[in-house]
RNA sequence: GCUGAAGUGGUGGAAUUGGUAGACACGCUGGACUUAAAAUCCAGUGGACAGUAAUGUCCGUACGGGUUCAAGUCCCGUCUUCAGUACCA
């Protein structure tokens, strides 16, 4: 008996892939290197969908293509177990985070053990484990002790910077690299006390503790990165996000962004991705333009309010200023009358949630400060309000309004009645701003008169330099990431507290183990559970982490509560599995000499700004730093589609307990309520029995059933979820249709980066593709094996060769999805050609292996080799097998147009008609300018000239 | 609003540099096998018109134009959908 046994051949050949360690990759060898990486997962506890295993489906094809083409491939898989999902389901069940996560982990590896893939799961990595995270503390610490040179472009040691203040200050820095420090003297940092000196230093790390405006999730308890935050509530579970300042620890990724940008342009991603991380650093280019307060008392002779703006050019356009509300200027500059009224505002718009001032776009607000500042090229006075609609965060946090070229300030001078100015030639502004750059002329504005926008930007900004009012500036809208989070699950901070400073604890004694407490659940307030840990003190002594009751003893301080974000482990992972047991080092210098970077990274476009940018941050600067060879951490990058889950609904009429099948409910007002598509077939008929087990309150339902008796459902396609009951498990298809079916299926299903729902129902064609495959190689007779070694037809050839051709571009392009169909129509050809020629099947088993490689495995060894079929080498494409050798013909199309075609040698005349009339060949277009190749339609040959 | 991607049968989707549009699969229809069903296999399947038939003709890739011997593909304009982003000065 010979049938297709799916179940057991799927078993055998795990199995044996374990055993024998198929696809452990050696660090060195002869061969080239290949690394293939997914997006490694987070174990949150619903369990893989048929969704998750997409993008591993495709990068496990890609790599066994890569060990078949000769390639030493390094495919490794690990669980990224640290962080806000894997906490919130320990919440969500009541358990401990660390107990979740292991059979989490658990439950996924026999999930992905199910579907045969070829990782190297002796590299295995979790963030969460502490001979992991002791790294990415490491890593911390070298951030800490590190600072951005700008003149540079790069990240030198501190004590660099500490050597040079000491011989000079940080003058020469200032002038240098714009920065916004406090000027001091060599003689001056000597005299400055080490509190002093740390908190200054603090200024220049890479890492930072400062008091800043955070985003706080109060329903998570911690705060939140920007790229964490989407349409102003919490990416997890959509909750309120309000502003709140609080001391925190933040990575200064801002000074990397020119580098992170030009990064992008030697990137082989997509290019909406690469569109995304632009605008997400949000370069722009422009100039900074000083206005000094108009104060005829002299009061203030020194403030100045800087402004950011792309449009110099606009400058004799400006007829008021305006701040954000939380500018540090607006209490200072506020006169005694506008007081009551500023400090309302004020206060009002910092209640505000971040969601209720996006909503409020539409509404404009401000109010006048009462003070006046100096243009500084006209000297005239110019009103100074607040709006927020000045962002605190971007620029200056205080913009020059220029009403007539600016749509944002028109509309809040046109609502103040701000007068407006118009400096464009023949444009008329009665109605709305003109915002357009190019293609007008400048008038009314002095010296630029008649100039364009380019000319007027370079001649202001000369003239604003020369009078020391403003230069040249590049904005980024990127901001530093804060990096603590008030939470339990995640990597300690190798930090202890003296004296209020934070100090690094030694590399040596890493890692700093995150304590076991009792109670981690977040807190409104925003203490760190790690607060409630009876054990969380740092003895300097015996550097090792004591009970807090001996805090206030000279060597024992307390440790820093918060944990890392996320994003903290994921930013260096693809590193650690080239060299994951290594205790000396992170990764070692040889296998991160041998492996470089990612060749291959497949993944959701979701972490487009937050993952993808942190960890080329992370990259650079260890590369800066001498600990990494390359600059840019993946190489080309994949964005596979969401599946989508296809959700089943029944109507109940609002008001009554009466369910109406789908059909008939147009006109009645119905409300949809989800049911488990276990219970609807693919003809979406539903299972009324189980449903009324399913859900007891409609025990005693009407059903409005069809005329026929059966009960239809609806359909819609949303996100696959357990809350939508359109769950489709991976494990269910491999046992119903095996794991081959379910990863060519998921192929089948569509182009890779298309998102696209899951139906099941077409799911039978990949299936009887598989079981004619299996066929083939069996008799009709007795089903026993029925290969044989006589030599292949010429048809046989062409099947096996035109089969070859495609696959391999279908793998070089990753349209995987094509690649099914033309197995399809190689077996369809083969069986009608009753090829039974080893010759022949053996080649198509080894083309066939990266997609389906259970049964090919078995076929294989069927065939009599011993080694695994991950060993053979991929069957080479040769032309002539297809094409002949070929002479040029001239010809006349339709009697009128001439052409060349090429065709075989020593033809007869009557031949060359019968290839004309019924192939596709390649002829030359003679008559245009330049020659076009043309297909030649059949049958629409007139005349052939020999 | 801006940016990016896309719009092809009943459905998912194929179509090298412009060259027989709808591969392949699902679904549907018919047939074979079967007591029957399932499974399996075979055939048909974009639309309209003509013909007993083989077949032929015309129309068809969101819409309107254009370039070309030839356009799903290139150019201009319009509409729609999806995704990302959003007071960024």
């Amino acid at each position: 008996m010979s049938n297709y046994h799916f179940n057991e051949i799927e078993a055998k050949w795990q199995k044996y892939w374990e055993e024998n360690q198929t696809f452990k990759a050696e660090n060195f060898s002869e061969k080239p290197k290949y690394y293939v990486l997914d997006m490694f997962p987070y174990p949150s506890g619903a369990g893989l969908h048929v969704g998750h295993p997409l993008g591993y489906i495709a990068s496990d094809i890609y790599a066994r293509y890569k060990r078949h083409q000769g390639y030493n491939v390094l495919h490794p898989q690990g669980y990224d177990s640290f962080g806000l999902p894997a906490e919130q389901y320990a919440i969500q069940t009541g358990q401990h985070p660390a107990k979740t996560t292991t059979e989490n982990i658990k439950r996924y590896r026999e999930q992905l053990d199910k579907i045969g893939f070829s990782f190297d799961w002796s590299r295995e990595v979790r963030t969460s484990d502490p001979e992991y995270y002791k790294w990415t503390q490491w890593i911390f610490i070298q951030l800490f002790e590190s600072w951005y040179c700008k003149l540079h472009e790069q990240s030198f040691p501190i004590s660099d910077l500490i050597g040079v203040f000491g011989k000079e200050g940080n003058i020469g820095l200032n002038a240098k690299c714009g920065n916004e420090l406090p000027d001091f003297s060599a003689a001056m940092w000597n005299s400055f006390s080490e509190e002093k000196k740390q908190k200054i230093l603090l200024n220049y790390r890479l890492t930072y503790l400062a008091e800043t405006e955070v985003n706080w999730c109060p329903k998570l308890g911690t705060v939140l990165a920007n790229d964490e935050i989407v349409n102003g509530v919490s990416e997890r579970g959509g909750f309120p996000v309000i502003k709140k300042k609080m001391t925190q620890w933040s990575m200064r990724i801002s000074v990397f962004g020119e580098r992170l940008l030009k990064g992008l342009e030697t990137l082989d991603w997509s290019e909406s991705l690469k569109e995304t991380q632009r605008n997400w650093i949000g370069k722009s280019v422009g100039a900074s333009v000083e206005f000094r307060l108009l104060d005829e008392k002299k009061e203030f002779k020194s403030i100045a309010i800087k402004t950011f703006t792309t449009r110099p050019d606009t400058i004799f356009g400006v007829t008021f200023l305006t701040l954000a509300p939380e500018h540090e200027l607006v209490d200072r500059i506020t006169t005694i009358d506008q007081r009551i009224e500023v400090g309302e505002y004020v206060t009002v718009s910092a209640k505000k949630t971040e969601r209720e001032r996006m909503a409020d776009v539409k509404n404009i607000t401000g109010v006048f400060t009462g003070a006046y500042a100096k243009h500084p090229i006209t000297k005239e006075p110019i009103p100074i309000w607040i709006g927020d609609y000045v962002l605190a965060g971007y620029g200056t946090g205080a913009v020059m309004a220029v009403p007539c070229g600016d749509q944002r300030d028109y509309d809040f001078a046109k609502h103040f009645g701000i007068p407006i100015k118009n400096i464009f030639e023949g444009i008329d502004i009665s109605e709305k701003a003109h915002s357009e750059k190019e293609g007008t002329i400048i008038v009314n504005s002095d010296f630029i008169n008649g100039l364009s926008y380019k000319e007027a930007t370079d001649k202001v900004i000369e003239k604003l330099e020369k009078k020391h009012r403003g230069a040249k500036e590049i904005n980024y809208r990127l901001r530093d990431a804060v990096f603590s989070r008030q939470r339990y699950w995640g990597e300690p901070f190798p930090v202890y507290y003296k004296d209020g400073l934070p100090q690094m604890i030694a590399a040596k004694h890493l890692p700093i183990r995150l304590p076991e407490i009792e109670k981690y659940l977040p807190t409104e307030t925003g203490e760190p559970p790690l607060g409630r840990a009876d054990v969380w003190a740092w003895d300097t002594n015996n550097n090792k982490i004591v009970s807090n009751e001996h805090i206030d003893n000279i060597i024992i301080f307390p440790l820093e509560l918060n944990t890392m974000p996320g994003w903290a482990g994921s930013s260096w992972y693809m590193f650690r599995y080239m060299d994951a047991l290594n205790k000396e080092e992170f990764v070692s210098k040889e296998a991160m000499d041998y492996w470089e970077n990612v060749d291959l990274y497949i993944g959701g476009s979701e972490h487009a700004t937050g993952h993808l940018l942190y960890s080329r941050f992370w990259v650079k600067f260890l590369k800066d730093r001498g600990f990494l060879s390359i600059d840019e951490p993946f190489k080309k990058l994949i964005n596979q589609g969401m599946i989508l889950g296809e959700s089943a609904f029944v109507h109940r009429v609002e008001g009554e307990n009466k369910l109406v099948t789908s059909r008939q409910i147009e006109g009645l007002n119905t409300q949809s309520i989800h049911v488990d598509i276990s219970f609807v077939n693919t003809s979406n008929e539903l299972d009324i029995e189980a449903f009324k087990n399913w859900r007891p309150e409609y025990k005693d339902a009407e059903f409005i059933t069809e005329e026929d008796g059966t009960f239809k459902v609806s359909r819609e396609v949303e996100k696959m979820s357990k809350s939508k009951y359109n769950v489709v498990n991976p494990d269910d298809i491999c046992t119903q249709y095996g794991a081959d079916t379910l990863r060519m299926y998921e192929m089948f299903l569509g182009p890779l980066e298309q998102a696209k729902p899951w139906s099941t129902a077409g799911i039978t064609g990949v299936h009887s593709f598989l079981k004619k495959m299996w066929r083939l190689f069996h008799s009709g007779v007795d089903e026993s094996l029925f290969v044989t070694d006589k030599p292949a037809s010429k048809d046989n050839l062409k099947t096996l060769h035109k089969t070859i051709k495609k696959v391999i571009e279908d793998i070089e392009n990753f349209s995987f999805n094509t690649s099914v169909s033309t197995f399809m129509i190689a077996v369809n050809e083969l069986s009608t050609q009753k090829c039974n020629s080893k010759e022949i099947l053996a080649p198509l088993l080894v083309l066939l292996s990266p997609y389906a490689p259970h049964i090919s495995e078995e076929l294989w060894s069927k065939l009599g080799n011993k080694e695994s079929i991950s060993t053979a080498s991929f069957p080479k494409f040769k032309e002539n097998f297809l094409l002949e050798e070929v002479k040029k013909y001239p010809i006349s199309f339709n009697g009128k147009m001439r052409f060349t075609l090429e065709l075989p040698l020593d033809l007869s005349k009557d031949e060359i008609e019968s290839v004309v009339m019924s192939h596709e060949k390649t002829i030359h277009y003679l008559e245009g300018r330049t020659p076009k190749k043309v297909i030649i339609v059949p049958g629409k040959i007139v005349n052939i000239v020999a």
